[in-house]
RNA sequence: GAUCUUGUAGCUCAGCUGGUAGAGCAUUACACUUUUAAUGUAGGGGUCCUGGGUUCGAAUCCCAGCGGGAUCACCA
C-alpha cells in the first residue's frame, strides 16, 4: 500500500504490526533497569564470577545465530559487544514458546533494541556471554543497518566506509563502526583537559557574543544575517578575541572560552564553515610566558588521551613535551631558504618572492609578503612543535610592539605536522597605537586586500580606559584534535560535518494520488507502472494508461472492477 | 572555484570490445540445543544517479546536470 519503502522496510514494519497484535509495545514507556555493561562483564567476569549471577543488560542486536531452539546473539552498547545466548525451553518454560519461536526469531531483527536479564558464563568455545532468562523488546529498528561483519582476527568485511554516508548518517556510522566513537570521546577529553588546567589555575570559562555588529578580531570572510527588531545586519562571529579582551578591561585576571567560530570560506579536509576555538587571555602576562604555558596544556593532553607526551601522527611520533623548538620569523625563512628578509624593503621582497615562484599580488604589503614567503616555503617544515615568533607588524594589528626589535611585533604561532594550530600576542593595550593600527587596516582594505580587519570604536573605547597587559592565545581545537587522534581530515573529529542539502527524491503520496481522483486500490497499480508523481501520470497518454491498467489488472491478477474510460480520463484532468 | 575520479540490490562490490543484470552478506522459508564471518537446502529483491544524444539495441560509448571522493587555490 505504501511506496518508497524496500521490501526489507516493510517486512519490518510487519513485524511491528505483528508485534501489537501479540500484545507487545515495540516502543515500551516504562524505564529499563540495567546494572551491568558489556565492557564491564568482559573484563571482570573471570575474577568475580559470582558478581554476574544476575545481571541485566541492553543495546542492540547487532548479529544473529539461530540453531534451532538455541542461539546466539550479538548486543552491543555503548561499551561494546557481548555475546547473548538464548535457550527456547529456558525463556519459555511453559508450555507457550511464543517469545522465542515467534517473537525472537521472526518480529525481532538487527539493530532492535531489547533488554535481557540473566547470568554470565563461559561457551564451550571460550566465550563469555550472557543466558537470558527474560527478554524485553525495547525499540523496534524500522531501517535495517549496513552489516559490517568481522572475523577472528578484526578483519572487516563489508565495511561501511562511504564517506557521505558516514558522515550524514553519523549514527549509522558509530553503531557499526564503534571503533569510530574513540575519536569524539578523545575529542572530549582534549577539551576537558585543558578546561580543567584552566579551571586549576584559577581562570574563568565565559561565553561571549556569536551574533556581533562588527565581526572583528580575525581576517576572514563572516556569515551575515539580519535582526528583523533593532532591522540591523549582524554577523556570525569569525573570532571572540575582542569580547574578551573587553573582559580583561572589565577586571577578570584570566577568561577562556571554547567556542565555535565561523567563517564563510572553502571548505575542505582542514577546514569546516563552523569550527571551535579556544582562546584565552591572562592579565599581567606576557607571550613568553604562553609558550611555556601551552607546552605544559598540551602536554597533559598528549597524557591525559595517549598514558605519554609522545603522540603517533601519520609516520611521524611527535613529542609534546616541553620546552618546543622556537624559531623567529626571519630565522626560519634564513633556516629553510638561506634567505635573510629582516632587512628587505617591500619591493625586494616583492623581487624575491617571483624568483621563488611565489604567487604574489599588488595589494600585498610587506608583511603579507612574508607571510607568503613563510606559509610556501617554511611551514611544511614543522614537523615536531615548534614556536615561530616576533612577526612584522603589519600582518598583526591586535599583538605588542616588540619590546626591542623594530617593526615587529610580540606573537608566536605554533606549528605541528606543517600546520598551525595555536596563535598567540603579547596583547596590545596601547588605545592610541590600537586606532593607528586599525587604521592602517583601512588602508591595506582600501588597496584591495578583503582580508584586512575593520575599525571596532567601542573595542579602542575599552582600551582608553585601560587594559593591564595581557598575553592572549587562540587554540584550533579541531586541528588539535586531529593531532591527538591521528585523523588527516577535519570531517573524522566532527559529528556533523557541513555538507551539501541531499537531495530529496520527490515522493507524491497515495493522498495526493486520491486527491488527484484515482481510488486507493488502483494507487499501487499506477505506482507498479512506474509512475511515481502525479506529473508523470499527467505528461502520460490517457489512453495508453488506461490500457496498461487493464494489462496490469490481468497481470497482478487483481479482483478489481475496471474503471471506465471517462474516469480514467477524469485523472487527467 | 579548477582538475582528476566516482555513482549498479538494504550493505560491500563484479559486470571485458555495446546484446536485455550478477556475487557475498543481509532478507524470506525449512532444518539444526554452545555457535561465533555459524552451517545446509530452496526462494524473493534492481528507475544500473538524472536528462539528452549515437545505435536495430546503452549499466556499458558521447554530452549536460546532480551527488560523493581526491588534489589544488583561499582560509584556522
Amino acid at each position: 500500500m505504501s511506496t518508497g519503502l524496500s521490501e526489507l522496510e516493510l517486512l519490518r514494519r510487519n513485524s511491528l504490526n505483528q508485534l501489537r497484535e501479540l500484545g507487545i509495545n515495540p516502543y515500551p514507556a516504562e524505564a529499563y533497569e540495567i546494572n551491568a555493561n558489556s565492557a564491564d562483564i568482559l573484563k571482570n567476569y573471570e575474577r568475580e564470577k559470582t558478581a554476574y549471577k544476575n545481571i541485566s543488560i541492553a543495546g542492540r542486536i547487532m548479529s544473529r545465530r539461530i540453531m534451532g531452539s538455541a542461539s546466539f546473539v550479538e548486543l552491543q552498547d555503548s561499551t561494546g559487544r557481548i555475546q547473548v545466548y538464548l535457550k527456547r525451553d529456558d525463556l519459555c518454560p511453559d508450555e507457550d514458546k511464543t517469545l522465542y519461536n515467534t517473537v525472537f526469531k521472526k518480529l525481532m531483527d538487527l539493530g532492535d533494541f531489547i533488554g535481557v536479564k540473566g547470568y554470565v558464563f563461559t561457551t564451550q568455545t571460550g566465550e563469555i556471554s550472557i543466558h537470558v532468562t527474560e527478554l524485553t523488546l525495547l525499540s523496534k529498528s524500522l531501517k535495517p543497518l549496513p552489516i559490517v561483519k568481522r572475523d577472528e582476527d578484526g578483519h572487516i568485511y563489508d565495511g561501511f566506509t562511504d564517506p557521505e554516508m558516514r558522515y550524514r548518517q553519523r549514527y549509522v556510522d558509530l553503531t557499526v563502526n564503534p571503533d569510530f566513537k574513540q575519536i569524539f570521546i578523545n575529542r572530549s577529553k582534549v577539551i576537558n583537559t585543558m578546561r580543567n588546567y584552566f579551571d586549576d589555575q584559577g581562570w574563568m570559562e565565559v561565553e561571549t557574543p556569536i551574533l556581533q555588529p562588527i565581526h572583528g578580531g580575525a581576517a576572514a570572510r563572516p556569515f551575515a544575517t539580519h535582526h528583523n527588531t533593532l532591522d540591523m545586519p549582524l554577523y556570525l562571529r569569525i573570532a571572540n578575541e575582542l569580547y574578551l579582551k573587553r573582559l580583561i578591561v572589565a577586571g577578570f585576571d584570566g577568561v577562556y572560552e571554547f567556542g565555535k567560530m565561523f567563517r564563510n570560506e572553502g571548505m575542505d579536509r582542514t577546514h569546516n564553515p563552523e569550527y571551535t576555538a579556544m582562546e584565552i587571555y591572562v592579565a599581567y602576562k606576557d607571550y613568553i610566558w604562553m609558550m611555556a604555558m601551552v607546552e605544559e596544556c598540551l602536554e597533559k593532553v598528549a597524557v591525559a588521551i595517549h598514558g605519554t607526551p609522545i603522540v603517533k601522527v601519520g609516520d611521524h611520533e611527535i613529542n609534546f613535551e616541553g620546552p618546543y623548538e622556537k624559531l623567529t620569523m626571519y630565522e626560519s625563512i634564513q633556516k629553510y631558504t638561506g634567505i635573510d628578509v629582516s632587512e628587505m624593503t617591500e619591493a625586494a621582497l616583492k623581487e624575491t618572492c617571483e624568483s621563488l615562484g611565489i604567487e604574489i599580488d599588488a595589494s600585498m604589503g610587506r608583511g603579507k609578503l612574508i607571510d607568503e614567503l613563510f606559509s610556501e616555503k617554511v611551514e611544511a617544515n614543522l614537523i615536531q612543535p615548534t614556536y615561530i615568533t616576533d612577526y612584522p607588524i603589519e600582518m598583526t594589528p591586535l599583538a605588542k610592539k616588540h619590546r626591542s626589535k623594530e617593526g615587529l611585533v610580540e606573537r608566536f604561532e605554533l606549528f605541528v605536522m606543517g600546520k598551525e594550530i595555536a596563535n598567540a600576542y603579547s596583547e596590545l593595550n596601547d588605545p592610541i597605537d590600537q586606532r593607528e593600527r586599525f587604521e592602517d587596516q583601512l588602508k591595506l582594505a582600501a588597496r584591495g586586500d578583503d582580508e584586512a580587519m575593520a575599525m571596532d570604536d567601542d573595542f579602542v573605547r575599552a582600551l582608553e580606559y585601560g587594559m593591564p597587559p595581557t598575553s592572549g592565545l587562540g587554540v584550533g581545537i579541531d586541528r588539535l584534535v586531529m593531532l591527538m587522534t591521528n585523523q588527516s581530515t577535519i570531517q573524522e573529529v566532527l559529528f556533523f560535518p557541513q555538507m551539501r542539502p541531499e537531495k530529496k527524491a520527490k515522493v507524491t503520496t497515495d493522498e495526493d494520488f486520491i486527491n488527484a481522483g484515482i481510488p486507493l486500490e488502483w494507487v499501487q497499480v499506477i505506482r507498479k507502472m512506474n509512475i511515481n508523481t502525479i506529473e508523470e501520470l499527467k505528461a502520460a497518454n490517457p489512453n495508453k494508461v488506461f490500457n496498461d491498467l487493464g494489462g496490469m489488472r490481468k497481470k497482478l491478477k487483481l479482483e478489481l472492477a475496471m474503471p471506465s474510460k471517462e474516469e480514467v480520463t477524469a485523472w487527467f484532468s
